[in-house]
RNA sequence: GGGCGCAUAGCUCAGUUGGCUAGAGCGCACCCCUGAUAAGGGUGAGGUCCGAAGUUCGAAUCUUCGUGUGCCCA
């Protein structure tokens, strides 16, 4: 030492102050890519399956996120959440497999396909707007792979099940054959949007509303039974209005509300002079009356709509009679209070028609005209002009009671333009009630499956209970067709489920693009009856499946077969939205072709909302881009923050909620880095030699704080309660650690000998808060613990090479002390007390930090003694110069802090009476002296 | 309009079967330290427990009705 004229710059010298390359600063932005890519080159999620091969599995089954647009906070969310469950359940020993899903068919990848080909579009074969279609589809599944990878979701990227692959479309017709053998499918009308331009079908995404002109009647249908009793003598009519005239050659029921007060009244008609009998509601009566001037007219009795129910009328001109039915949709806001009702022309009026068994009826062809279903007059002609044609023939017959022009909302092809009509077509069902389906789902839901939240199970049974039979089939070209093959002449179908198995296995091996690409004569199936299907008149059907009969036969197509992840699933996890989707049309496939849940267990999370709870959307504005904050703050930042929030609830999110976390996770990496500063030197000594009774009472105690740590962040985790995990672990590295521990250790650390016992049995404690509290958090930022992980070498050989690789820490009951923790309770209270009296000092500017000032503890006679004897503890827990205990009495109470009148040591300092007690070292303390020396950097 | 949820400090969460002056961390303000330093420590100020009525000796907690908000359906 040649430096001696500055001894304090020396002393620091002397001192162990924390060495680290782990950098405060994440960085994430660049780092985690990084560390992506290594996982990538390792494998790390083969050998995370290599490694848990043989254990009992718990199997996270993914729900297929639409592969259209980029990844939105939604899908973050739900991501995060799965990888977190998956991250989890791995580091606790339990095989795990995490196979990513995509949904490829459908309108909206179609429909973006149709809009760029623009006017090209019709000139394209089905194959060929299909080949684009799949493009379009496996663009997006790249750009969301890279996107949730960058997220950080550790899972079987090489091998996503895709809707789109061939293996798995086999399985959606493996699931179809099983309900066909069941009985479950069957083919009914049902309307449907249809552009009598374009001839073809349109989805609720593919109309424009606009204003149209129609013609509005009101008419007058003959009542034939039903007449409430005093009434009188009639005849009686039912007042019913209408926009679309068109319609009423399918009539065959009026709709009254059942709550709805009704008038019998009795007008006379101004131009024919005659007196006539109606019903309509009460309330509209003026209103109605008022349209032609009606001045003579009186009301003959009241009922509810209740009461007219199963009254029967007469169609105005055609031969036949229809009932009166009772629907809650019907209102006073408009006509009469009774519906004409058509099921083959309006979609509520069908769910009334389904509700009374009426005939769907649909004399109406793809071209709009009339069929010879209609009146004879009607035959051959188009449905918008025969409005007047109509209008003519009831005025003719004395039906019409008032007609007018009448503009309102009306839904027109997205394409063409024209105005749509609803038109009832043949389309595929699965009967919910047969083979009691319905019920036996339900029971399933309520007995096999466990619901998280529980309320998911009441919401769902709600929805099955009152679902109606399920429509499978879509008149579109981006699907799975259903292989239906008919006879062109007698409209007779073919679907069997020996018929649908054969195709399973032809589209297993081409995909279902055979369908469409193979004449029909190369698909014809071993059982078609060659009698009744004679090859000239067979085509094939053009309907395809509904997507969700897609997605919801995954559990055949990833769970049973192709990945064999094993039936059923441990795990569902998706928004709440999913009880109507997923979850429902996936155990409704599953009850009715295996008759079990495809999951034991069911998670939902809400959505992600603003900082006000309101939704987020581009119009609004309040919409947080996923991809662009996860580089601006890092995934592990935006994992931090989605899983720091009770999930069961919706999840507000805000750019000053992401900042929030950003300071939390810095806390964290700041608590690691302190305790990686203090281990630069671990490797040097072997932990596993410490003898434990060089533990001091504060690192017993930590240890024990970790033990319970580790308990309730594992409970809080198998009941999957991240937040709570989070805030267990949050306020140990900040209260306990942070503010506590490491702050008391400092002392040691520092200025103790490098080597020595006490120094080494701190850094003991470190190096298991530091493996334990590694691994805790590696589901919640994965890439910042494997960097940690990464900084303290391998200390015995079969140290994982990822932390991720690593076993879920137990608690070690040897350092369980209730005793102890109490102990430190009070202790922590009287340290509280303490700082209060030290902090109005340092207002005073008498002392600056806690090591200048001592403490008189003034307490109870029986509490003295305690305290006395944990006075030395009490000095290192305060950081003071010294603590003094004493008997409380009049005026003398509580804790008393002055400044300490000791000298202060300049290597450590603290001010100690022991400074100056060494000739050869005048400014050191005792402690201090003997370091020095020990460590010979000080004169013998 | 219907079904299922949610509402405690600026933020994220605690708050046992109803029971002291409703807690924690973060943030904020102020102070200290300068040997975790674009760090660390301390003290303090923040609450109409969404509102109203009811049950009760006593309600953040139980009941009813509202308000706001979310998902699904119409």
């Amino acid at each position: 030492m040649s430096a001696m004229s500055t001894p304090a710059k020396n002393y620091k010298d002397t001192l162990n102050l924390p060495v680290t390359r782990f950098d405060m600063k994440a960085n994430l932005g660049v780092r985690e890519p990084q560390i992506q890519e290594r996982w990538r080159e390792q494998d790390l999620y083969g050998q995370i399956r290599q490694a848990r091969q043989g254990h009992a599995k718990r199997v996270l089954h993914d729900g297929p996120p639409y592969a259209n647009g980029d990844i939105h906070m939604g899908h973050l969310l739900n991501k995060v959440l799965k990888d977190a469950v998956v991250r989890f359940l791995s580091l606790r020993g339990f095989d795990s497999p995490y196979v990513p899903g995509w949904d490829c068919h459908g309108l909206p990848i179609e429909h973006t396909v149709m809009k760029a080909l623009g006017s090209k579009a019709s000139g394209l074969s089905a194959s060929e707007i299909r080949e684009k279609c799949r493009v379009e589809a496996l663009k997006w599944v790249d750009i969301q792979r890279s996107q949730f990878q960058r997220l950080g979701i550790l899972g079987d990227w090489k091998h996503p099940y895709l809707t789109l692959d061939p293996g798995y479309e086999g399985s959606i017709l493996d699931v179809l054959s099983d309900l066909v053998e069941g009985g479950y499918v069957f083919r009914q009308l049902k309307p449907i949007h249809w552009c009598i331009q374009d001839r073809t079908a349109l989805a609720e995404a593919e109309l424009e509303y606009h204003d149209e002109t129609s013609l509005s009647v009101y008419v007058n249908f003959p009542l034939v039974n039903g007449v409430p009793e005093g009434w009188g003598e009639g005849p009686w009519h039912l007042m019913i209005w209408t926009t679309t005239p068109w319609t009423l050659p399918a009539n065959v029921a009026i709709a009254a509300h059942p709550e709805l007060t009704y008038s019998g009244i009795r007008y006379t008609d101004p131009t024919t002079g005659q007196p006539v009998h109606t019903v309509l509601a009460s309330e509209l009566v003026e209103k109605v009356m008022g349209l032609r001037s009606v001045t003579e007219w009186s009301e003959v009795g009241r009922c509810t709509g209740a009461q007219l129910e199963h009254g029967q009328y007469r169609h105005v001109f055609i031969e036949r009679t229809g009932p009166l039915v009772l629907a809650d949709y019907v209102t006073v806001e408009d006509g009469t209070g009774l519906v004409h009702t058509a099921p083959g022309h309006g979609a509520e009026d069908y769910r009334t028609g389904q509700t009374y068994h009426l005939p769907t009826l649909s004399p109406v062809d793809g071209a709009g005209r009339y069929t010879t279903e209609a009146p004879d007059w009607l035959v051959g002609q188009g449905v918008f002009q025969s409005n007047s044609v109509i209008v003519e023939h009831l005025r003719t017959i004395g039906a019409l009671y008032h007609g007018f022009s009448y503009s309102h909302s009306y839904p027109h092809c997205w394409r063409c333009k024209k105005p749509v009509i609803f038109r009832a077509t043949a389309q595929w069902f699965i009967a919910v009630d047969h083979s009691d389906l319905r019920k036996r789902t339900m029971r399933v839901i309520a007995e096999e499956v466990g619901w998280m939240p529980s309320w998911g199970q009441a919401r769902i049974e709600g929805m099955v209970s009152n679902r109606p039979d399920w429509c499978v089939s879509r008149q579109r070209a981006w699907g799975v067709p259903i292989p239906s093959l008919y006879n062109e002449q007698t409209e007779e179908h073919h679907l069997t489920a020996e018929s649908v198995r054969f195709f399973r296995d032809l589209f297993r091996r081409e995909g279902a693009d055979a369908w469409y690409q193979k004449p029909v004569a190369e698909l014809v199936p071993p059982d078609l009856d060659p009698v009744r299907f004679p090859l000239e008149h067979l085509r094939k059907g053009t309907d395809i499946l509904d997507v969700w009969f897609e997605s919801g036969s995954s559990h055949r197509a990833v769970l049973a077969q192709n990945f064999e992840l094993g039936y059923p699933a441990y795990l569902y996890l998706e928004g709440s939205d999913q009880h109507r989707g997923w979850f429902q049309s996936s155990i409704l496939t599953a009850v009715g072709s295996t008759g079990r849940a495809p999951f034991e267990n069911v998670l939902t999370h809400g959505f992600v909302v603003d900082d006000k709870g309101e939704k987020m959307s581009k119009s609004v504005g309040n919409v947080i881009q996923a991809v662009k904050a996860t580089e601006q703050y890092g995934a592990d930042v935006l994992r931090l923050y989605v899983l720091s929030m009770d999930y069961a609830d919706d999840v507000r999110m805000s750019e000053r909620g992401i900042k929030e976390a950003s300071e939390a996770y810095r806390k964290i990496r700041n608590t690691f880095r302190f305790i990686l500063g203090n281990l630069g030197d671990y490797t040097s000594f072997d932990p596993e030699a410490i003898d434990p009774d060089t533990l001091q009472e504060i690192d017993l105690w930590v240890l024990g704080q970790l033990n319970g740590v580790i308990r309730e962040v594992t409970e809080a985790l198998e009941r999957f309660e991240f937040y709570k995990a989070y805030q267990r672990i949050y306020q140990f590295c900040a209260v306990t650690l942070s503010s506590v521990y490491l702050d008391v250790l400092k002392d040691r650390l520092y200025a103790e000998s490098p080597g020595g016992r006490h120094r080494q049995a701190a850094q003991f404690v470190l190096a298991r808060l530091h493996h334990d509290l590694t691994i805790l958090l590696a589901p919640f930022i994965p890439h910042t613990t494997e960097e940690i992980w990464d900084y303290v070498p391998a200390a015995k050989p079969g140290h994982p090479s990822s932390v991720h690789l690593a076993r879920w820490p137990q608690p070690e009951p040897r350092w369980d002390n209730p005793a102890r923790a109490e102990m430190f309770t009070k202790l922590l209270g009287l340290r509280e007390e303490a700082f209060i009296a030290i902090e109005a000092l340092r207002k005073a500017k008498r002392v600056g930090s806690n090591q200048e000032a001592r403490l008189t503890v003034y307490a109870e006679p029986e509490q003295a003694a305690y305290l006395d004897a944990h006075r030395e503890l009490l000095t290192t827990l305060c950081v003071v110069s010294e603590v003094e205990v004493r008997e409380e009495s009049e005026g003398a109470r509580g804790v008393v802090a002055d400044r300490s009148a000791c000298p202060k040591c300049e290597r450590c300092w603290n001010l100690r009476s022991t400074v100056g007690l060494d000739a050869a070292n005048p400014t050191l303390c005792e402690r201090c002296v003997g370091v020095i020396r020990e460590i010979g950097l000080a004169p013998a």
